[in-house]
RNA sequence: GGGCGCGUAGCUCAGUUGGAUAGAGCACCGGCCUUCUAAGCCGGUGGUCGCAGGUUCGAAUCCUGCCGCGCCUACCA
């Protein structure tokens, strides 16, 4: 609705300027300051003062002259120094709300990757993690919102030094056999287990550095891909990676594929990759210095030519196994289906709504796999830590000659969940003096310092089944908690997006478990208010009218009619249609944020609607029809920027 | 040392890309449940936008220099 109509007032102003002026620039429509100023502000006339060099406020009347009548626009009036401020013709643009045109938000040609989640898969998430996949699932809806076809992969490094070092912890520490870890899968958190031993391991590593020989026999064995040290290498990976799906699964994360870093290799993805880089000089071998013996890239392909030249990357090791960015380059290659190879899938698991999740298998499957790759836009769901890696991957592609690729590779970076120092107390970790005085102390999985995400959700849903069962004792104990899961997970994906990508968090419990003020729950509270008021008016015997015929433009511009009560409706229906303005800024700018933010404030606006219109109560017969509409119209954009935000609305609150 | 980021109310954070009187939540103080659920609503207290310059009609926002903090700067990922 909004997007037809300013393109319309754009192009009048455009078509103004030209006209009376002589110039031509973009019009930027922006919301005015006040609600009292009307509902669109054109500021064209700043930009324009100094080239032609007269007041602001002078060629705002002129344009506003110029431009004349548009239709749908009520009044004109300058404003402050130079502002344009618009008003729209209420009752045309409730009645385009009521009957949207049809301007269905077209299909975006081209396929759209993100990747997000990519979990070390040797022990249990962690809220970083959480950040990671909250983010990047939100990011993934937004996008599909809009009308962009998107795949999103979860990447597994599941023959990575991190795997290796829970292998040694099983093999060498505790002398575990396959089959005594297979015994442990089968009981409860496994992941658990694998965090413990992870953090043991590393201590060990520490306190007998000589243990590190473990470490290199257990990549080799875990790399040729038979013995026991590889079938530990894939129990354990394997066993971690449904974990963590099934854990990503409470947050309401999915999936279409997992490529796996084992496959890389098998596949010889690198090898291929390899030559690549090798036949168009992107990396060279060093003879000597420090990285003698091994393929590198040159600094000045991912760190500009400043002179103060930092060390090159090492691609490959002068023991010839590749790096992580190496193979990261390869898997970037593919994405863009530029390697020549691809992956052979099989299901990994099916989701109850009949999706199905995807893993790479280096054998041979029966037709019947989606084609996974060949994006024609990445995204990369990384931590900002991680900068200085995708600078190099990125460079990568350009040195090989792909530019157009290179540019839409996005590093969708955001920065880490730290643990407040309050946080720490709370769960008994004791800080360094050092530690103590910061703000925050990083996680850290080699020393098992972290909030689980499990751990975390359970504490949630806890919290929030309680509040359940005291205002809702009547139901049965099933419902309750279902209620609490939704409204638990609402809270927590709240919390995660309300904060802009580099904001660190320091997490605190206090914080995440509020249900009051800026939370999740609070923009539940409104769906369910909402909805409620429909079931009470059919609990009273009378039927949900049909808006479109009841509702007559004619109506609605009587209830919109200027004056206090009516101008606080009109308000609150203006918040409402903005909600595909802001997802569609917020996709522009890669802020999920923002849509969490207007969820927030949408919200309020449903609050102050309820509190100060009882809709039921109603005596008028056309007011209470125009009130019900609104209130549809307000539940209709709450649940869908909840829908946006992966935050579920609970059957009662 | 170099790269990236941050510094806004007591606390945690927004700030629509340079615009109108700098906002929200929490905390604190005071009101509102016989009326669609008070996980709510209304009102109040609270600001040198780190500091100093500069750019211009106009700066929390852009530039420069300081101060403080964080992350990165591996033949780990």
């Amino acid at each position: 609705m909004f997007l037809q109509l300013e393109k319309q007032i754009q192009s009048a102003f455009r078509e103004a300027l030209t006209l009376r002026f002589g110039v031509d620039a973009e019009i930027v429509l922006e919301q005015p300051k006040q609600a009292s100023f009307g509902e669109m502000a054109v500021p064209v006339a700043f930009q324009l003062a100094r080239s032609l060099k007269q007041p602001p406020k002078k060629i705002a009347a002129e344009l506003v002259e110029a431009v004349g009548d548009i239709p749908g626009v009520a009044a004109m009036e300058v404003a402050g120094n130079g502002y344009i401020n618009l008003r729209l013709d209420r009752g045309a643009m409730a009645a385009g709300l009521l009957n949207p045109s049809g301007e269905a938000t077209a299909a975006i040609p081209g396929k759209t990757i993100v990747e997000h989640t990519n979990i070390n898969p040797n022990k249990a998430a962690h809220i970083g993690h959480l950040r990671n996949a909250v983010l990047g699932d939100t990011f993934v809806r937004m996008l599909r919102a809009r009308g962009n076809t998107v795949e999103v992969q979860n990447y597994i490094d599941n023959t990575g030094v991190q795997v290796a070092d829970v292998v040694v912890g099983f093999h060498f520490l505790e002398k575990k056999s396959p089959a005594d870890v297979a015994a442990l899968i089968a009981e409860r958190r496994f992941d658990y287990t694998c965090w413990d031993l992870y953090a043991r391991t590393s201590q060990y590593y520490k306190d007998h550095p000589e243990s590190l020989a473990w470490r290199a026999e257990v990549l080799h064995g875990v790399e040729a891909g038979s013995g026991e040290l590889a079938e530990l290498g894939h129990l354990v990976a394997d066993a971690i990676v449904n974990l963590h799906l099934a854990t990503m699964l409470r947050l309401n994360v999915q999936y279409d594929v997992l490529p796996r870093e084992s496959e890389i290799l098998h596949l010889k993805f690198w090898a291929a990759a390899f030559e690549l880089l090798k036949e168009r000089k992107a990396i060279y071998f060093e003879e000597e210095g420090k990285n003698a013996g091994c393929w590198v890239m040159p600094s000045s392909a991912f760190r500009g030519s400043d002179e103060a030249n930092e060390d090159s990357k090492v691609i490959v090791r002068s023991n010839g196994t590749v790096t992580y960015v190496g193979k990261d380059i390869a898997y970037q290659l593919w994405k863009f289906g530029l390697l020549g190879k691809d992956f052979f899938y099989r299901t990994l698991i099916e989701y109850t709504d009949g999706k199905k999740i995807w893993v790479s298998t280096d054998q041979e499957q029966p037709a019947g796999a989606p084609a996974f790759g060949r994006g024609s836009m990445v995204y990369n769901v990384i931590d900002t830590r991680q900068s200085y890696l995708q600078d190099v991957v990125v460079a990568g592609l350009r040195a090989l000659g792909f530019d157009d690729q290179a540019n839409k590779s996005i590093h969708f970076s955001y920065e880490m969940v730290a643990l407040s120092p309050r946080c720490c107390a709370d769960l008994g970790i004791e800080l360094s003096e050092e530690d103590a005085k910061r703000p925050y102390v990083e996680v850290s999985g080699r020393k098992g310092l972290g909030v689980k995400a499990d751990d975390l959700m359970d504490k949630l849903v806890e919290t929030a089944f309680g509040e359940v069962a005291s205002r809702h004792p009547e139901d049965n104990e099933a419902a309750q908690l279902a209620v609490a899961t939704e409204i638990a997970m609402g809270a927590l994906r709240y919390f995660l997006l309300k904060f802009t990508r580099n904001t660190v968090i320091a997490f605190d419990f206090q914080e995440a478990l509020s249900f009051v003020g800026e939370t999740g729950p609070y923009v539940q509270y409104a769906a369910v208010r909402a909805r409620k008021i429909f079931r009470k008016l059919e609990d009273r015997g009378e039927a949900v009218p049909d808006f479109r015929t009841a509702l007559t433009t004619e109506a609605m511009a009587r209830q919109l009619a200027p004056g206090d009560k009516n101008d606080e409706l009109w308000q609150i229906l203006m918040s409402a249609a903005r909600a595909d303005a802001v997802v569609d800024r917020a996709v522009a700018a890669g802020e999920p944020a923002q849509v969490a933010k207007y969820a927030f404030q949408l919200a309020q606006t449903f609050n102050i609607f309820y509190d100060a219109f009882p809709v039921l109560a109603e005596p008028d017969a056309e007011r209470k029809l125009f009130l019900l509409w609104v209130n549809q119209y307000l539940a209709l954009q709450l649940e869908r920027t909840l829908s946006v935000l992966g935050i579920a609305v609970p059957a009662y609150m």
